[in-house]
RNA sequence: GGUCCGGUAGUUCAGCUGGUUAGAACGCUGGCCUGUCACGCCAGAGGCCGCGGGUUCGAAUCCCGUCCGGACCGCCA
């Protein structure tokens, strides 16, 4: 901590090696105890946390306790070695002996402790999020982030990456989430949107040869909220040029294997890598949780010559978990859940101390099944892969699995290109600008939906991190993509006209990513929601309980922007 | 948009099958206390029981509506 008129140190900066120096610390009033002939104060600055103390002879006692909660103080002496030390405090031996002290504000009393461990709920605090950010607990959550992202920073402009700004007020664009919208006034009747991601204009300044671009870009879409999704939130953008699939992925793993040594000191081992397919067959899951190693087997084929009346003409799996037991109810739990995603059936089999039990017992001799030993084994049969991720989840969460690694990073690829909707309609996996898989350029017509995309994901502890492609560099291409998404030529002019154009004057391959910074930042503090790694978030319903926005406009504004709205 | 849970002192909660004066802990105020660090001890103040309506002799408690917060589903290329 920088050291001011107000203060020679920071309060948590004091070590023995000051002891007998006259020091100047400013900071707020923890807490005050009076022990008669005796004053103590915890002071608290952004760098921790000092006692103060005043003896009953010292002029220093009466002030000391008059002081109240919070209060902006700055205090001076001579820095002493502590008779009782504390040694859960980094500054537990040492303590200021106090020759001067200056109230530089008082404080109302706040309306809940500030402490890591807080008393007040979160919609309090919320409204008071000035006092809930000067929690310590909150000052380490949002000094990690700020590390990160500089370390993102140096990272990726030690590569050539050009840090770029790009506008938020720009156009709606047709697909996605519903846009945060701006009535524009001096052409009524016209509208802003807000940006849900700058992806076109990033595949612009490729266009225009800056050829490695990031920022730090705020992203808004207009749909409701989660406890793990926000109305604004922060992406790491990144677009590069002449680079293949493989050379994204090695810039952007060495720059996660770089956050994680530099921010947490934890080295990764090299990202294993599951194509879309496999994922799905083997956790049912586009974003599996490697943390554990148990994953589906299809087994449909021995099933089907078992005497099994509901594994006949269905495609049946096998999962085993080792040394775990499911009671009667998470057997009924994994069941509904099963059921809810789609499956037909689901069987057990349980092996404890070499003695088996199955609910398939009157239909298989379960002794003669080859079992690796004491666990738990599961049959489902669905036609739904989903069920088998959800089943997955299902064990982990409700035996309460422990995780075999801290950390599981992974890429996924080679996703499908479209997929169908409800009505058979095909729409875009990803966005409408991936580029497909060479090798499955010829289906595109015949049969888009076993197309794969030149796109990637990558997965941390079964989150969706990052996720990015390469994209259509020629409008041949884009325009081939957009036939198969159902937009006619013209439509196509209309909605992304300046895109077609633009990559009609020479636009270069590329390819990029974005990533979910709240969501890395709550990850790698081991917070429980995105709101803790956030400054100032909003709630459930988008709203600042702080600010109490969003707010009725005066009158006479409403009426006039009522005015732009229809030209 | 749907389902569920919650809203009582400054705070976190109890009370809720209707019935004296609505409780506890922490916090706050005052007093005592020589080494505390969740200091301890004693005393005290503090309540439109979210808001509006209804049922009833009587409502924190039951009913309807509404607002706010949270979780889940839908939605989130």
């Amino acid at each position: 901590m920088e050291a001011t008129s107000y203060r020679t140190h920071g309060c948590g900066a004091l070590r023995l090696s000051e002891v007998g120096q006259r020091v100047r610390v400013a900071g707020w009033v923890r807490r005050v105890r009076d022990l008669g002939r005796f004053v103590f104060v915890d002071l608290r600055d952004r760098s921790g946390l000092l006692q103060l103390v005043a003896l009953e002879e010292s002029p220093m006692y009466a002030k000391l306790r008059e002081l109240g909660r919070e209060w902006v103080i700055q205090a001076e002496g001579i820095l002493r070695r502590r008779e009782s030390p504390n040694p859960t405090l980094p500054t537990g031996e040492v303590e200021l002996l106090v020759e001067e002290v200056r109230v530089l504000n008082h404080s109302a009393v706040p309306p809940f402790l500030i402490e890591d461990e807080t008393d007040g709920q979160e919609e309090l605090r919320l409204r008071y999020r000035y006092l809930d950010l000067r929690r310590p607990i909150q000052q380490r959550r949002l000094e990690l982030r700020a590390r990160m992202i500089s370390i993102i920073r140096s990272y990726l402009s030690q590569r050539y990456f050009l840090e770029v700004e790009t506008p938020m007020l720009i156009r709606s664009t047709p697909e996605g989430a519903r846009d945060f919208v701006v009535p524009s006034r001096l052409k009524p009747g016209t509208f802003y949107a807000l940006p849900q991601s700058p992806q076109l204009l990033k595949q612009l300044l490729m266009v225009a040869g800056y050829d490695r671009y990031f920022q730090i870009a705020r992203c808004f879409r207009d749909e409701d909220y989660r406890g793990d999704r926000q109305a604004e939130f922060t992406q790491l953008d990144c677009e590069m040029s002449f680079v293949t699939r493989e050379e994204v992925l090695e810039t952007f793993e060495g720059l996660v294997k770089t956050v994680f040594s530099e921010l947490i000191g934890v080295q990764l081992p090299d990202f294993p890598r599951l194509t879309y397919a496999e994922a799905m067959r083997w956790y049912g899951s586009d974003k599996p949780d490697l943390r554990y190693s148990f994953r589906w087997e299809e087994v449909s084929e021995w099933a089907r010559q078992q005497p099994v009346p509901f594994w006949k003409d269905k495609a049946t799996f096998w999962l085993w978990v080792p040394q775990v037991k499911a009671s009667r109810k998470i057997q009924d739990t994994l069941q509904t859940i099963a059921k809810d995603n789609g499956a037909s059936s689901i069987a057990f089999i349980q092996q404890e101390r070499g003695h088996r039990t199955s609910s398939l017992s009157k239909f298989l001799s379960i002794e003669e099944l080859p079992l690796p030993g004491d666990g738990m084994g599961i049959w489902l049969t669905t036609e739904k892969l989903s069920a088998l991720g959800a089943v997955r989840q299902g064990i982990i969460q409700h035996l309460n699995i422990p995780p075999e690694t801290p950390w599981a990073v992974l890429w996924v690829i080679d996703f499908p290109l479209f997929e169908a909707d409800d009505n058979g309609r095909l729409s875009a996996a990803h966005h409408p600008f991936v580029h497909p898989h060479p090798e499955d350029l010829h289906l595109i017509e015949e049969a888009p939906l076993s197309v794969r995309a030149l796109a990637y994901d990558l997965v941390v502890n079964g989150n969706e991190l990052m996720s990015g492609s390469l994209r259509c560099h020629t409008p041949e291409l884009q325009m081939r993509v957009f036939r198969a998404l159902g937009l006619s030529e013209a439509e196509a002019k209309e909605k992304f006209g300046f895109l077609l154009e633009a990559l009609s004057y020479g636009a270069p391959p590329h390819g990029g990513c974005a990533f979910g910074i709240d969501r890395w930042v709550m990850l790698m503090a081991g917070a429980q929601s995105l709101r803790e790694v956030i400054a100032f978030p909003k709630t459930a319903s988008g709203a600042d309980l702080m600010l109490g926005a969003p707010a009725p406009l005066e009158p006479e504004q409403k009426a006039e922007i009522l005015s732009w709205l229809s030209e």
